[in-house]
DNA sequence: TAATTATGAAATAAATTTTCATTATTCTCG
DNA sequence: CGAGAATAATGAAAATTTATTTCATAATTA
């Protein structure tokens, strides 16, 4: 925890004098950081022995090294946080906001994923005989990206969005067929049902979803990514972008694994599509 | 500027001694905020009075002064950078790279965004009679995304990601229709006709693109975002997540234009949805 | 009122900075 | 090119500043 929320927390534990230095402190803590132990002692009326023990009260070794801490929770004046949007945001506000929910997001799906079940997908793609993609929604934009990613490896991979393709492709899956089902909550009816036929006929499935989710009940891995929930307005948001960063690490997991005569052709295909394009004139 | 970065990119200017100080502090800096000036010196074979002055020429008023600053460059975390994976790395490090970069990224981003700019594209937005978003490739799903936003707003709202049906549709724009067209290098050659075509059929063409590029060029609106390139194995990765954050804030601005009654109904739209899933036990 | 805890003055210890002499480097001019 | 003057860099030691410990006293609690 941050020395300075501690500070606030333990207020009522300290002694009389305790207290005073406390509330200097926390009342320009910016100004603290550049004081020595006797400034501060002065200005909180106390001698410098009590501010002493005031430090290593907060477990740190003296003052010093209180100073650091004190200047490291300053810095982090604002790590990316979820920040909501305001009714009477300027467009400047709500950006700001939103890219930094974004990170912020970003940062906690990050710490949230496991690199043995990363493995274990990159695993079961690379020898998959074809790759499937299932979502619904916002989560169809993740699949139809991954599409995008995983067509270039010249790798047999399909996509619905369509409740009705997905499950008569589900269907027709067998042994060696990989399908990865996308939904952030993972109660999406349809794509648990759809995740279960899959499954029934030996296909591999990975969910792209919330750890105990049905849909994750129905999957032989699960990908989980965890996120704050999407309370802004009503529409998904952050989830989704976690969702696609990942698909990008599977991506990455394929081609690495793949080796580095397969990486060329990747190069390839970047370059046939350049007869589609402007000339770059720099 | 962090200091820490301060001290890389002046590395070349620094005496012998202080090179010698700069290169254990890049190399663990984390010890360092720990260690005395005694202890500095003579893990970096050099005097005291050295590091002093080394200190000093960082603009900061001794040692430990230096150290604070060291300890909020440090408090920041590692701050997000656009890191390259590499043909060893583990899952655990590629995955942590790709969401850095980012991150990284998305910082990037949201710097180079105007608000101006995107106040002006939510005003035409909000004014919209149909609402059409274009994109090929990677940027498809952008508009995909995009199309699952708006599409809830109860606009008129259409995506293609098919060059016939995006000239088709441009061709039949009319005024008051706006036209999205998405494309991160903005030098495809038919996305740049399309943007065209709709500007010549009065419609207000807003581009998500890069600044000065040909597609730019054929737009009313130029929401320019900058990442950094996506070397990255050849596929575009960071671009289009910088460009699905924009399409949040669009979307956000569009709801907060359109005021608290209009919010009401985007509740309706997702309890509409509550059938389809299984109940949360919790 | 005794026991405990909190506090500060003074002494000590530690760390940092300054001073200054020495050494290394750069520049100038023959 | 090279000697030597000028300048800059460096470190040893002293001086100073800062932090910590010790211990006696005051305040609080039991």
């Amino acid at each position: 925890m941050n020395i300075l929320e501690k500070i606030a927390d333990e207020l009522d534990t300290f002694s009389k004098s305790e207290r005073k230095v406390a509330e200097v402190i926390l009342s320009s803590p910016g100004t603290v950081i550049h004081a020595s132990i006797a400034a501060l002692a002065k200005q909180a009326n106390i001698s410098e022995p009590t501010v002493n023990r005031f430090c290593r009260r907060l477990d740190t070794k003296g003052y010093p090294d209180f100073k650091l801490h004190l200047a490291q929770s300053l810095a982090n004046g604002t790590p990316y946080v979820n920040r909501h949007v305001d009714e009477n945001d300027t467009a400047d506000e709500y950006t700001d906001k939103i890219f930094e929910s974004t990170m912020a997001n970003l940062e906690l799906a990050r710490k949230s994923l496991d690199a043995n079940v990363i493995n274990r997908s990159v695993d079961v793609l690379t020898q998959a005989n074809k790759i499937s993609f299932f979502g619904l929604g916002a989560s169809a934009v993740v699949a139809h990206d991954a599409l995008n990613k995983f067509f270039r490896f010249n790798v047999p991979v399909v996509y619905f969005d369509d409740i009705l393709m997905q499950r008569m492709s589900a269907i027709n899956s067998r042994q060696g067929d990989v399908v990865v089902v996308i939904s952030h909550t993972g109660r999406t009816k349809s794509l648990v049902e759809v995740a279960s036929l899959a499954k029934e006929n030996d296909a591999i499935v990975i969910g792209i979803t919330t750890a105990g989710s049905p849909l994750a009940k129905e999957c032989n891995i699960v990908l989980s990514v965890d996120v704050a929930e999407d309370t802004d307005l009503y529409m998904p948001m952050s989830s989704r972008i976690a969702q696609l960063a990942l698909i990008d690490v599977l991506a990455t997991g394929f081609t690495l694994r793949r080796g580095t005569k397969f990486r060329e052709n990747l190069k390839k295909v970047k370059d046939s599509l350049r007869s589609s394009r402007f000339e770059r004139k720099d």
